[in-house]
DNA sequence: GCATGTCAAGTTGTG
DNA sequence: CACAACTTGACATGC
């Protein structure tokens, strides 16, 4: 029985679980011994909010959750930097995550981890490209400690056209340590990377595509929606394919396409993803409640098409 | 307590 | 050439 598994994106409007986060302006002024505390404090309080999120999802049936890359804050840095044991003397932070974790795999809650704009495989600069390795490794690292199955990654820069830039990403891909490597997954964009020219390189390299059916009506090729869609769902192999839907603040008529609205027009989604089981990131500012609202109004309106079907 | 200025990072497109 | 947008809030501080 195919069905969508709704996600959302690192934080919640109505319920009081935040994730904390930490500057390097203000760390570096502190002692060395305070610091690590105050660090170590914000991980702990991390891997709270991260149990409290998988629960909270559990309980309005929201089967997907994007973990903020704040989640160990300054974790790379290269002054104010530190690795998790770093903090952890007795594991109890470790292990708080690990349960985290672990209640999130008994409730079906998928963990994914989106790395951030800053992150560019392909950069023409290799202190670029080098941090991003880095980045990559952090969040690797914690997806398999939390047990996250993707690391969603923009493709980067068209530098120098995008063959070059395509080319650059490989180089850079091979960089990745197998915990970023195996759970890399690649993000169509809105300006630079389409689905049409990603795929021969997840196709090649067995780095499935995520699908964004937004970014690639601002973005789009010479494949449609369906087209997208089907190939997209082949490069997951057996997994379940992890999509990314989200609607223009500013309508389809005419302005800037990019800035997210508050809530997804459910008409956005397409028809052909009732056929198939997906997990779909719902990118909206209202968040849970966005969430839900698709949910629901996905649900009416399939109903409604059946009943209309079979009378 | 509340308002405010500030925050590690890259790339792209606009003015 | 400089700068804002992306996303975007949440941080510590100062009043």
């Amino acid at each position: 029985m195919p069905r969508i598994r709704w996600g959302l994106c690192c934080q919640f409007l109505d319920s009081p679980i935040r994730f904390r986060a930490a500057t390097h302006r203000y760390v570096a002024t502190l002692e060395p011994a305070v610091r690590r505390e105050y660090l170590a404090s914000i991980a702990r309080d991390n891997a709270t909010a991260l149990s409290a999120a998988v629960a909270r999802c559990t309980e309005l049936g929201i089967g997907a959750f994007r973990i903020t890359s704040q989640i160990l804050p300054l974790t790379t840095h290269p002054e104010s930097g530190y690795r998790l044991s770093d903090l952890d003397d007795d594991g109890s932070i470790a292990a708080a995550f690990t349960a985290a974790g672990e209640a999130a795999h008994a409730a079906d809650v998928r963990l994914s981890f989106h790395p951030d704009q800053f992150v560019v495989l392909n950069s023409e600069q290799e202190r670029v490209v080098e941090s991003s390795v880095n980045e990559m490794d952090a969040q690797g690292r914690m997806a398999a400690l939390v047990g996250a199955d993707v690391l969603t990654l923009h493709a980067g820069g068209a530098a120098g056209g995008i063959d070059a830039a395509l080319e650059r990403l490989e180089r850079g891909i091979e960089r990745l340590p197998a915990a970023a490597r195996t759970r890399l997954a690649l993000e169509n964009d809105d300006r630079s990377f389409s689905p049409e020219s990603l795929l021969p390189l997840c196709e090649r390299l067995g780095v499935p595509l995520v699908y964004d059916v937004h970014h690639h009506r601002c973005n789009p090729d010479t494949l449609d929606v369906d087209e997208a869609t089907r190939r997209a769902a082949a490069t997951w192999g057996r997994r379940e394919p992890y999509f990314h839907v989200s609607s223009p603040r500013a309508g389809f008529g005419g302005g800037d396409l990019r800035p997210h609205a508050d809530y997804v027009n459910p008409e956005d989604v397409p028809e052909l993803w009732r056929t198939m089981s997906l997990t779909v990131d719902v990118e909206a500012k209202a968040k849970e409640r966005a969430v839900i609202a698709l949910r629901e109004a996905w649900l009416g309106a399939g109903a409604l098409r059946y009943r209309v079907r079979v009378t």
